[in-house]
DNA sequence: GAAGATATTAGACCGATCGTCTATTAAATA
DNA sequence: TATTTAATAGACGATCGGTCTAATATCTTC
């Protein structure tokens, strides 16, 4: 007895190597991430988190100043995360633009597929949320949407130049169109557990550009 | 001193007259629609809709078994009122099919407006936060959503037949694809406070319908 | 119209959560 | 080695959410 878990009962800075080469904070950053893609911010306590990688309450508000900076992070380094996975896709010169975006949209899914369909966006999530959640989030939020549209708008821009669109289209507009209702795919596509809620907007989407 | 509110101090069954008519179960449902569409259900607490309506707590307890049976009674309720809402407008003769759509977004888009963009669609909201409700959520907001999908099937079928679509339109297909994007257009023009995603939204899926 | 039965309210209660604070100890520094 | 700094341990108070028990007005019935 007095075993406890590895960490317990030893009090003060850790051994240099026990963390095993993860900072404790990434670690900490990390299972926000997938709580908060599950259960989005409100629901999910900091004692949770802290719970799951083991690590105790006194140790978060070494790294964070509130729940707030946490989260206001954690938007930051989502973004970036999801900007690095769409521009992988999106700037591959060895495909033409459109099937780009479809590559971007298929990895999409394989990720929900992946987690069973309980991790959503975690911007969407948090945006349901914004009644309930500090200001300060929102300009991010909104800063984030922003940065994605724009790489797909490029993307479509491109697809204009190669001619897979009408010159006519508005590719601005189509990048918004496409946020707006892929964040509402991975909603439902949550809600009912499986995959038609992307598939069904997917494939409207791409239609809907080829015959304007 | 001593007064208080005109209900402290005083247990027990009020007086009938004191309600001034509407009932306090009422009042409660009303209360938590208006707080859930703004916040969700994690982050909307009994004790908040109690005071919005300054019915102390244990009343509460008696017109539900539990919060979660609550939530249960709004999403039908809210599912009920807003199939009231999209039958007036879907069945409405004196219109063409497509305009009939047209009239139920146009007034969707008036209430967000209305609530300047604080709340938004209460089954989006807890199909979002999924993750954290109780399971027995899941099949009710699903059954939502496929009523409200056949609904709009039904429309878009009888477009069809008014030669309004192509002949060769999903009509099942394209009604999902409208209730997927229409939510997330709800989320984005609540974390925006703005129209555009409404507008966006529809432009784009009303041009979709007529190109097939 | 008195005596239960029922409907409805008042608020105590317990546990969870948030953010803070002090104590403790490993590493870095000089 | 002595001192400072980084990082962890976990107790603590305040608040709040959900549940439950006690109290009381109204209804029912004879």
């Amino acid at each position: 007895m007095e075993a406890q878990s590895p960490r317990a009962r030893r009090r003060g800075r850790p051994p240099k190597c026990a963390e095993g080469g993860r900072e404790t904070r990434e670690l900490l950053l990390r299972a926000g991430l997938e709580a908060l893609t599950e259960k989005g911010f409100a629901a999910t306590g900091i004692d949770e988190v802290l719970r799951r990688v083991g690590v105790p309450k006194g140790s978060f508000y070494h790294y964070f100043e509130s729940k707030e900076a946490f989260g206001i992070e954690l938007i930051e380094h989502y973004g970036a995360y999801f900007v690095r996975k769409l521009e992988r896709h999106l700037t591959d010169e060895s495909l033409p633009p459109l099937e780009r975006l479809q590559a971007f949209i298929a990895e999409a899914q394989a990720g929900m597929v992946k987690y069973e369909y309980r991790r959503g966006c975690l911007i969407g999530n948090l945006g349901q949320e914004m009644g309930a959640l500090p200001e300060s989030f929102r300009a991010r939020l909104n800063g984030v949407f922003a940065d994605w549209q724009a790489r797909v708008a490029r993307c479509l821009s491109e697809a204009q130049a190669a001619g897979e669109i009408s010159e006519l289209a508005n590719c601005d507009q189509l990048a918004a169109f496409f946020w707006i209702g892929w964040e509402g795919a991975v909603l439902r596509s949550k809600l009912e557990r499986n995959s038609d809620a992307l598939k069904i907007f997917a494939d409207g989407f791409l239609t809907g550009l080829l015959c304007r």
